[in-house]
DNA sequence: ACCGAACCGTAACGTACGGTACGGTTCCTG
DNA sequence: CAGGAACCGTACCGTACGTTACGGTTCGGT
């Protein structure tokens, strides 16, 4: 009863929990929500009870799975010394380019419509867990470049929660929401590099120091 | 078995099956997908019998709710003739301000969480149905308005697809992600309106006439 | 007044699946 | 080699829920 339930910030997992997990991201790929406990035991190859016992419930092993895939999407920051135009655009572009990459990809889509299916229950988990490494991981790893961005006189906004929104608005536009909603319209990685690349154009077309200090909100 | 499944374009509904529609939309509200067939009948005072008549199975009801909603979001079009700038300027307003408050409803974020869920699935019909009835009605009803736009001097862009969907992103940014997945932002009007209006300007600076053009991918 | 259609309320059926129990196997330790 | 921990595979249990069946009621038409 109290073992198996330390599924909490970074726990440690062996590499046979780890296989589980990858089994669980599969068959959440194939299936969604409606993978049962015999299928990821099968796929797994290994017994229910041992399920049970890593992870106390069908919950349990869904939140850690999305935790533990979540944990994966970690970045390095960027260097705060040293940012000309040239570096903060390819920053940017990065960024984009990596967003979009990660919105597109089938485990996203499938952990995000998992995350929502159960974001209007009781066990709000998976939903907050995936907002937190998602949007917002995203948001505290870009915060820093556009601040720094400013510092050195190449963007101007006043505040830098709104301006990030902007960022991801034109980034990620309708993409993942037609992506959820089961359209076809994943991008190729050419388009992908070309959609990051506009976006970042119109990001520093509207917070770029000289053309867009009057579209800042300032 | 072969009443009850004209669930197609625009079928006609009795009072008393809007009524049922109806009961399942507080329900999807309340509880998300895990509404039951004996709730919704309690809740609608109706049989089960009746309810499997009407709409088939669980399915065809979840379907005829979704449909039915959709089909209210009918909003009359935009006279593209005497166009100016101030007027486009109260029409893109109007469109996102709409949209936000669309995003933001309940009713909006149970039907797209249930859509999401079964999106998956091999009856991929209710994402394709919110997709449509969404997003894509949303560009088509927008886009008569941004060429008029162009035929009047006063925007400036290669492909209407492209700069409907930069305005989308603008608008919407990260509030339906975060609605969906959880988050407790929802919008008041006053903010809807700053945020519309703010999300308007950026677009008027990306793709007007004068200011964006060099920055419309042209 | 009578009939049948439509519908309500509820009981009942079948099944899928979450969760548990248990016997058998492997492997590590002393 | 003995003992035990960990785990696999599978059978089993309980329950929730989709779906069906059925008796009782209302109501419009004749």
């Amino acid at each position: 009863m109290q073992t198996g339930l330390d599924i909490n910030g970074g726990e440690e997992l062996t590499e046979r929990q780890m296989d589980v997990l990858n089994a669980v991201l599969r068959l959440l790929v194939e299936e969604g929500d409606r993978l049962t406990m015999t299928a990821v035991a099968r796929r797994a190859s290994c017994s229910k009870e041992t399920l049970y016992k890593w992870f106390g419930d069908r919950d349990g092993l869904l939140t850690a799975t999305v935790q533990w895939q979540a944990s994966k999407v970690r970045v390095a920051p960027v260097d705060r010394a040293r940012l000309d135009m040239a570096s903060l655009t390819a920053s940017l572009e990065r960024f984009a380019s990596d967003w979009l990459h990660v919105i597109s990809s089938d485990t996203s889509i499938a952990l995000n419509r998992v995350a929502i299916a159960h974001a209007g229950e009781e066990k709000r988990n998976l939903g907050a867990i995936v907002l937190e490494n998602g949007r917002l991981a995203m948001g505290r790893r870009l915060k820093p470049v556009l601040l720094a961005g400013r510092e050195a006189g190449l963007l101007a906004f006043g505040d830098d929660e709104q301006a990030f929104r902007t960022f991801f608005g034109l980034v990620a536009r309708d993409v993942q929401i037609r992506l959820l909603l089961g359209d076809r319209v994943k991008p190729t990685d050419a388009e992908i590099g070309r959609d990051a690349a506009e976006a970042t154009r119109q990001f520093l077309a509207l917070y770029g120091a000289q053309t867009g200090a009057a579209t800042a909100g300032l």
